[in-house]
DNA sequence: GTCTATAGATAGATAGAC
DNA sequence: GTCTATCTATCTATAGAC
């Protein structure tokens, strides 16, 4: 627990010179508190995480907190943009339009399980914010509604897209999208129970292949119209 | 801020005589107390609803409401218990010996549908409880998790078993029904997010059956071993 | 069993010095 | 841009009268 640390060992406070171990939280201040308040949002959600918590985690007061965030709401929303923002740039980007709608479909959820795998805090806040009326439902961050309704629209589209091509079945596409959004979210999301129920870390390598293998499992056996050819 | 509260108002808490409503709480005080915090604990989580919220809710003093439930969290854990219950029911009963694991797990899946659907509140806080460490996860409620451990127990035994008969394609179970729960616990607890994307009341009668529907056909074409005879 | 009163801590947020 | 000090409101929880 104490490991020796010859060279300057008494030193908790470590002046900005010669950051010993690269840890995450780096960049600009706002970043910073960005990082630390998506880990801490992600975990136990908007209302029980304390500014106060932030602010200590990333080693500022509260109201060094609230210079760059006028208020709370706009600091989560903040964090959520930042979020989605991530995950959009896996799921939106221009697709081979040789392949048909069924292989597009799949690559894009291959992408959107890789972009939820990137950090441990992607699907947990996400999850949130989406059963969560409090805080994103009141209408008040249209950014970041827009986003989510783009990948959303997105996805749908495909699926209809592929229902059209005769390539899957015909299923009522928003409510498949919904009930695969919410296997994906909450495989990633699941947190203690999720390693305990599958007996390994959610987000190891292995734990991660398999979530895209059954991704694309669900969608070739419960989408497709024809079962894959093997 | 400051209504002048006249001596008696429009009657809000309805003496027990006459329930002109056969409103959902009733009975004893420490029921009422459950039905109002759960329903409050499952819309907005354990740390954002206060005590105080829940006591003007059920028409009593904060410290009545400490009478019959010493901490906040001996609150949430009786929600959390009897919701398990509940579910429970529809789950562990023993069912037909004489249907195969398929046709068992299939009967199991469209109870637990009918369960999760007899209240919005169930779906909600079970999918929270699930992946908030905070509450659930600090070992300090051998009774909640013994519940649900026995429901997951009797879910993936009957995924393997139907693995082993041939029945079921030969998929990682605990993985499986991690992601299948998502998808059917998401549905129920998407709240307005998922009435928005599907386009109806996520509790409308036709959206429990569709879901049921979709639910059934994921095991079937994406779970069976060989497509439906239809 | 229910109440008022209160304790002690913390919440989000602001003022103003530096 | 960061700090200390402070505001007001709320938090969980307790004490004690009735």
């Amino acid at each position: 627990m104490n490991p020796p640390t010859p060279p300057t060992p008494p030193a908790p406070p470590a002046p900005p010179a010669a950051p010993a171990r690269p840890a995450r939280v780096q960049g600009s201040t706002p970043e910073k508190i960005l990082d630390t308040a998506e880990a801490l949002f992600a975990r136990r959600g908007f209302g029980s995480v304390g500014l106060r918590e932030v602010a200590r985690d990333v080693g500022l007061s509260k109201s060094a907190v609230f210079h760059h965030f006028p208020t709370k709401a706009d600091l989560y929303h903040a964090v959520l943009v930042r979020i989605l923002g991530g995950i959009a740039e896996g799921v939106l980007v221009e697709s081979d339009a040789r392949l048909g709608p069924l292989a597009r479909l799949i690559r894009i959820f291959e992408r959107l399980v890789d972009a939820l795998a990137e950090s441990p805090n992607r699907a947990p806040l996400l999850l949130r914010t989406l059963f969560e009326d409090d805080v994103v439902d009141d209408g008040m961050i249209p950014e970041a509604e827009a986003m989510l309704e783009s990948i959303l629209d997105r996805l749908r589209a495909l699926i209809d897209q592929g229902i059209g091509a005769g390539e899957l079945r015909d299923v009522p596409s928003a409510h498949v999208l919904q009930s695969l959004l919410g296997g994906l979210l909450f495989h990633f999301a699941s947190g203690e129970f999720g390693e305990e129920l599958i007996g390994e870390p959610t987000y190891s390598a292995a734990a991660i292949r398999r979530h895209k293998a059954f991704i694309v499992s669900f969608i070739e056996h419960g989408l497709a119209a024809r079962p894959p050819e093997r």
